[in-house]
DNA sequence: GCCGATTTGTCCGTATGTATC
DNA sequence: CGATACATACGGACAAATCGG
């Protein structure tokens, strides 16, 4: 089964633009001529160009074109967050080394309070585990992560201690589908003074967000504080037309 | 002109799922029976449907139906950010009430390490408006806007002290389509210290973002610092399929 | 395990409207 | 005004996943 061609499509013109054939402020060729050159519908070209927009790509203009509003960013944080990605895969994308120390790892049960903070059902049985991922000897992100134990069932110390996504993905044969995710400003916890190094900040940025498997089922609450400064969270949003 | 159909059914579907016509864990009906609830095709059902999952209101589920995932968020934080809002609207929908305390309005002109920052050409005629929100009397969000002046042609100091986004939409007649926003913590600096109530705090929740009218024109750059534990930044992410 | 009904996923082709040039 | 380009919507075909009998 190979890939739908609207995201073939829109993975051509997305590499396009990001080596610089497409540039910024000029127009894609037309609809038209996009259907032609992929041999399609104008309602797959117009999906692959719908992806491109809400990631941030492009912005189509009634009766003129599809212009290319890519900036390539000269990024001095060490990590971009942007969709969903494991720790490992953004890792690698970057292009960074890491290493990841095991804290904790405990079969917890959620009670009332950890179920109104989560979505998790009381009394489920939780996988808790804390990990924190160390870059160049300096530990700047204390992860903590909760995994449903009836999904995730044979979850162990050694997995945790290498990639838990690509157990999930490679063995058990998970899917991760959506994500929602918070971000916020918030103040160092005695914990995230004692694991992370901190520097002179006293302050974290705590990214928390709930991860959906393919059967629908919430599997996952993950809260991850990062070192500030060395992350930067990246969204675009199209305007609701009133 | 009419709201296209599309958008009606996900306000509709949406509002029935905030209100809890439709709870967490539920299935929709299905989308021929939604066909005919809503008088049109299956495609513009579709559509409806991508939207409310694009912002993780439901999960569809292939062969099994369109689940609902919306967990009401019982929120403290002052305001909640995603999508593209002005501050008043943000506070408007937030329902909240604010003054705005106007700090600096120039003219300027970008230079090359501005332009770098900001995107804008070197050259290009910019107003630089400096701006505080007050709640309650607390100073929480300092915003720096910086306007292409040709793209805003007439913005007074009088204008600033309101709302900007009103007068370019309703006297400007323009329309921003599309934003890219970057969140960081950062530690705040001496003008965040001056203005703005921090508290204990010692650092502060920056949001930048470049923000493009409906003639594909960069017209807008803008930061906002925020007190933090104040703001959440909600983004909702669709993983893609490898 | 198989089969058929249901449901979502992809894609096609077409028609009409609206904005720009 | 006509040509071009994007926007919305219709209707239909087939594939793929799920579920119940």
């Amino acid at each position: 089964m190979p890939a739908p061609k609207f995201e073939q499509i829109y993975k051509q013109i997305k590499t396009e633009i990001e080596t610089g054939i497409y540039r910024n402020g000029d127009y894609l060729p037309s609809e038209h001529s996009l259907t032609a050159r992929f041999d399609c519908t104008r309602n797959t070209v117009r999906r692959a160009l719908a992806m491109l927009e809400a990631e941030g790509y492009v912005l189509p203009l009634h009766g003129r074109g599809v212009q290319v509003i890519y900036i390539p960013q000269s990024d001095k944080s060490l990590f971009t967050i942007g969709g969903i990605e494991s720790f490992a895969e953004a890792a690698e994308r970057n292009n960074i080394k890491y290493s990841t120390k095991l804290i904790s790892f405990e079969l917890i049960k959620a009670d009332e309070k950890l179920s109104l903070q989560t979505g998790f059902d009381i009394g489920e049985e939780l996988y808790l585990i804390k990990r924190l991922r160390i870059f160049n000897g300096k530990a700047i992100i204390y992860d903590t992560n909760m995994f449903l134990r009836s999904e995730t069932e044979g979850l162990t110390v050694e997995i945790a201690k290498q990639s838990i996504y690509q157990y999930l993905e490679r063995e058990l044969h998970m899917t991760i589908t959506t994500s929602r995710r918070r971000v916020a400003a918030e103040k160092a916890t005695r914990e995230d003074k004692r694991y992370l190094d901190l520097g002179r900040a006293d302050f974290v940025l705590s990214v928390t967000g709930q991860v959906f498997n393919s059967r629908g089922i919430m599997f996952e609450y993950t809260q991850s504080r990062h070192v500030p400064d060395r992350v930067t969270f990246i969204e675009s949003a199209v305007r609701q037309k009133i």
